[in-house]
RNA sequence: CGGGGUGUGGCGCAGUUUGGUUAGCGCGUUUGACUGGGGGUCAAAAGGUCGGAGGUUCGAAUCCUCUCACCCCGACCA
């Protein structure tokens, strides 16, 4: 911790809350529903609750919780230079044609009309309102660079809502976007950009999460680079990709592979590994179908994906790729292979261009217009493993048919290794195994991740499609350059708990749980007792603590399993044994004994190096 | 969107196959007593039109039809 953030936490008064004065409805079973850690032990600990798929409320722990989030974020957004704002969520569709973005957003955009027939939808991310607003008000570059952000609620209205806090619909995100007249340079994009990437180490670190930083896809955003932060965790829906050796780091869907090198003999050679037999194989246009029904490893099928040249002057109409059949395909490394934009071929399209789609083999290179892209895995003949003819099967281009003993040589009908539309090119995703692209004779590790945080260079895209360009000071009209960058604010709260908890319940990290110290009543009707813990909690207070009281008329069991479950660091227990010694018995919630007694007089300083460390 | 599954007091479940009186159980809640340092004991009580609509039947949580909600798995990779 930074020594200006713990000089705020110390000026500032902690809040002192009685439990019986609040919302804090723990129980001892999580809905049947809920299966991750961090959305049982929430909904447990009565933090959050469901309201409908991917909706939750959020009650007073909850949003204790959020709010301490919300401060790191924006504590740190201020000091790289950030200003906060707030956009509305309510906007009109008209905003997202100017950037074509109602299409690419599709579904994932909640829709609707208001009563004057009026196209709407609720703000699943920023850029058009913000680069909408900023359009208008900046208007000279001695205003830039500029960095503005927002805390707000978004709405995305996911396919399948999840796992409580992790993929919701409704969720809170810190959203910012900063505004430069130059890539390079002082005051330029490259440096906005890199001091929001510290900052963001920066409010991650405090927030007490265990993350990668890692390359990424830029997605439906656009833009030429961006990061992801993502929370180390195995219970996260994301790969990433790790070279040991060296650190890269990057999604799955990013990640570059290693030079595999060509075999020996060549790509495509070696002899066939049996005769050319055509088998039925009624309704398995999947992979996973036909390895079931014939028998054999997905690692032996050649899967080819058909794909569309959306460039007009693209090299081909169709692009082919063809990858092993336990192996996905990358559109991003395809792309980069074509040197043009492609998209996935319409079926209906295809198949009238001849493509048996769902049965469709590497033969059909021989169709018209078609330029064939072959990842190094699928374009071996030897099983270099074995030392023995590789067994290929793959689609027999007709409906319901697949060939076994497929043979590039002797079965494709061109020769692969000179034919000008057939490309062997690196075009699938990396897999654990994979060569690093960092380190020779290194290999690529997958682990799992909780994205909490993205940033990307946005470059001209908003800009130039939204007319939003400046003077600058040789009276040049230029793009205004952007960049922007998301928190999952409440997504960073579930990564919290998951991350850090026990049998018992969850274990915040000091600087965002909802309370500093629990004091725990034994006998909450005997005045002494209650007046003991009014005093301490206001010293505690005074030193910048949060304070819960736990004064309800319960059983101490029941407390100290709730106090456990809820999470906060530490906990004071106030009764006739302490009390007689003039003292408190003190535990850390982290620590797993039964608490040592601490005189009354150096219990706050105490608690206080426990929780600022 | 495809596949699988679940809807019964606040939470977790039984009952549905084979229709049959006032729909049960555990937790929680309320009241009282006894208790009092890791989810106590005893006694009493409140709380459910069995997701909704329609149908079959003397009779429906249970059978039929439609519908809604929610969960899990999969997925622009054919």
């Amino acid at each position: 911790m930074t020594q200006a953030t713990s000089e705020a936490t110390i000026s500032r008064r902690g809040d002192i809350q009685r439990w019986s004065r609040t919302l804090i409805p723990t129980a001892r079973e999580a809905p049947a529903d809920a299966e991750l850690p961090s959305h049982r032990l929430l909904v447990r600990a009565g933090c959050i609750r469901r309201l409908t798929a991917g909706v939750y409320d959020y009650l007073p722990l909850g949003l204790r919780v959020l709010r301490k989030i919300s401060q790191i974020v924006r504590e740190e957004m201020d000091a790289a230079g950030g200003s906060e704002l707030l956009l509305p969520a309510l906007c009109p569709t008209e905003l997202l044609k100017e950037t074509g973005r109602a299409e690419d957003y599709g579904d994932l955009l909640f829709r609707f009309e208001d009563r004057h027939g009026r196209d709407s939808y609720l703000g699943p991310t920023h850029e058009e309102v913000i680069t909408e607003m900023a359009r208008s008000a900046i208007t000279s570059y001695k205003q830039l660079p500029l960095n503005l952000y927002q805390i707000q609620t978004k709405y995305r209205d996911e396919f399948r809502p999840r796992a409580g806090l992790l993929r919701g619909r409704e969720f809170l995100m810190k959203d910012a976007y900063s505004f430069h007249l130059s890539i390079d340079g002082p005051g330029g994009l490259e440096e906005g950009y890199d001091a929001m990437y510290q900052a963001y180490v920066r409010i991650f670190t405090r927030c007490g999460l265990d993350f990668s930083v890692v390359e990424a896809e830029a997605g439906p955003i656009g833009g030429s680079a961006s990061h992801e932060f993502m929370v180390n965790c195995e219970t996260g829906e994301d790969t990433i990709m790790v070279c040991p050796e060296t650190g890269y780091a990057a999604n799955v869907e990013k990640c570059e592979i290693g030079d595999r090198g060509a075999p020996e003999q060549g790509w495509f050679a070696g002899d066939p590994s049996g005769d050319l037999e055509e088998v039925h194989t009624p309704d398995c246009p999947g992979i996973e179908d036909v390895c079931k029904l014939l028998k054999v490893k997905p690692r032996h099928m050649l899967k080819t994906v058909v794909f569309h040249a959306t460039d007009d002057d693209a090299p081909a109409r169709w692009v082919i790729a063809v990858v092993r059949g336990d192996q996905d395909v990358n559109e991003g490394k395809i792309r980069d292979a074509v040197g043009g934009g492609v998209a996935l071929a319409d079926v209906e399209k295809a198949k009238k261009a001849g493509f048996a789609i769902g049965y469709v083999s590497p033969r059909a290179v021989k169709l018209d217009g078609v330029l064939m892209l072959v990842d190094p895995d699928a374009a071996a003949g030897i099983d270099a493993d074995k030392g023995k003819p590789m067994f290929w099967v793959t689609g027999a281009d007709k409906k319901d048919h697949h060939v076994k003993h497929f043979n590039w040589a002797r079965d494709l009908g061109v020769d692969a290794a000179s034919a000008a539309n057939v490309r062997v090119a690196s075009i699938r995703n990396a897999a654990a195994g994979d060569p690093s692209p960092r380190a020779p004779g290194a290999t690529l590790e997958a682990r799992r991740g909780i994205e909490v945080g993205h940033i990307f260079k946005l470059g001209a895209k908003y800009s130039d499609a939204m007319g939003f360009a400046i003077m600058d000071e040789t009276q040049q009209r230029k793009s205004v350059i952007m960049g922007c960058y998301g928190i999952g604010v409440s997504r960073a709260m579930a990564a919290c708990v998951e991350m850090s908890h026990d049998d018992n319940g969850i274990v915040w990290p000091a600087a965002v749980a909802p309370y500093h110290v629990i004091i725990t009543l034994m006998r909450p009707d005997d005045a002494s007792h209650a007046q003991a813990a009014a005093k301490l909690a206001a010293e505690l207070s005074a030193r910048g603590l949060d304070v819960l009281i736990d004064d309800r008329a319960e059983r101490p069991g029941v407390k100290f399993n709730d106090a456990d479950l809820i999470g906060v660091p530490v906990r004071l227990t106030i009764g006739d044994k302490a009390l007689a010694q003039n003292g408190v018995e003190f535990k850390a919630r982290s620590d797993t004994g039964k608490g040592e007694l601490v005189p009354l007089d150096d219990v706050v300083a105490r608690c206080a190096a426990s929780v600022f460390e």
